[in-house]
DNA sequence: CAAGAATCCTGTCAGC
DNA sequence: TGCTGACAGGATTCTT
């Protein structure tokens, strides 16, 4: 669902459509989130300006003139629908819609409502109480093999659930932890606290490799995910493990790489339950 | 204190 | 065809 690539690529496409634009109308048609919208969130939007957007791992905000911030989190289930003038169907669950000044329609839609929206000045977006525990940007300059090794010392949980643990570093989902730990040859269930030296910096390049990848490739898409464009299923995916469980490892990797390369011999990849999440993996390469 | 489980919610899909 | 139950997963809260 929507990591830190699906995030950074549906805050491109709002930044696409509406910055510069002034707000005509803005309406609040359901506050009960995963954490209740403040009641006056769309009388602080309406007749503002948008400035411009800034992403923080799953989260990103809509600077407003005015120094108001919209922070946004699409939870499992959000998504943004965009509507030109004369569009009139109204997506099921759309909890905040939008009107600029051009007349494209905007709405926030999220049929799971895990996903929150806030207001908060901008000059403190990081000190949300959402953001301020957050460990350092993956793709920032504060992400380096080190300080990863530093987070993950003496931990006694396996590397994947360490991994979506949002301090050690923020922005990694379910998907991508799988994708990296693939891409680093680590396996999930090795204890976090091991990974340390050369591993760990093998780890912090795939992140980025991986994280990387999925931005260029316009986020990566699953079932009701839908561009900020409003284009739905537009692309391919290329994920290498997640969701190929029984596929073999080799033939996953047709075209992307060397991958396993043990052909015939490739176990397959394999899905175990971690914490109760999937975690998929291939059992030859990853130790 | 840390690690894991339970929890929120609803659409989708497999199986009968 | 229609119903039921399992499942998906982000992040907080509760339990061990």
């Amino acid at each position: 669902m929507p990591e830190l690539p699906e995030v950074e690529t549906v805050m491109r496409g709002l930044d696409a459509c509406l910055t510069g634009k002034r707000i005509r109308r803005a309406e609040l048609a359901r506050a009960d989130l995963r954490f209740p919208a403040p009641p006056g969130l769309a009388a602080a939007l309406q007749g503002r300006q948008v400035l411009g957007f800034r992403r923080r791992a799953k989260y990103f905000f809509m600077r407003l003139e005015g120094g108001t911030s919209l922070l946004v989190h699409l939870g499992m289930s959000g998504r943004f629908a965009i509507a030109r003038p004369g569009q009139n169907d109204i997506p099921a669950h759309a909890h905040l819609n939008l009107v600029s000044e051009d007349g494209v329609t905007v709405r926030f839609v999220d049929p799971r409502r895990f996903g929150c929206l806030d207001l908060m000045p901008t000059g403190a977006e990081d000190a949300h109480r959402l953001i301020a525990g957050l460990g350092p940007e993956p793709l920032g300059p504060d992400f380096t093999a080190a300080g990863l090794a530093a987070a993950l010392e003496g931990k006694q949980t396996p590397i994947k659930s360490a991994l979506l643990d949002q301090r050690v570093v923020a922005g990694l989902g379910n998907i991508y932890v799988s994708e990296a730990l693939f891409a680093a040859a680590i396996s999930p269930r090795r204890l976090a606290g091991s990974v340390r030296g050369q591993r760990a910096a093998r780890l912090a390049a795939a992140i980025q490799d991986v994280l990387r990848a999925a931005i260029a490739a316009g986020g990566s898409s699953l079932r009701d995910y839908v561009q900020p464009d409003g284009e739905l299923g537009y692309f391919q995916h290329a994920w290498r493990v997640y969701g190929r469980e029984g596929e073999p490892c080799g033939a996953a990797l047709a075209g992307q790489g060397p991958g396993c390369g043990a052909g015939a011999a490739c176990p397959g990849i394999r899905r175990m339950v971690q914490a109760g999440r999937s975690s998929f993996f291939c059992p030859r390469v990853q130790r």
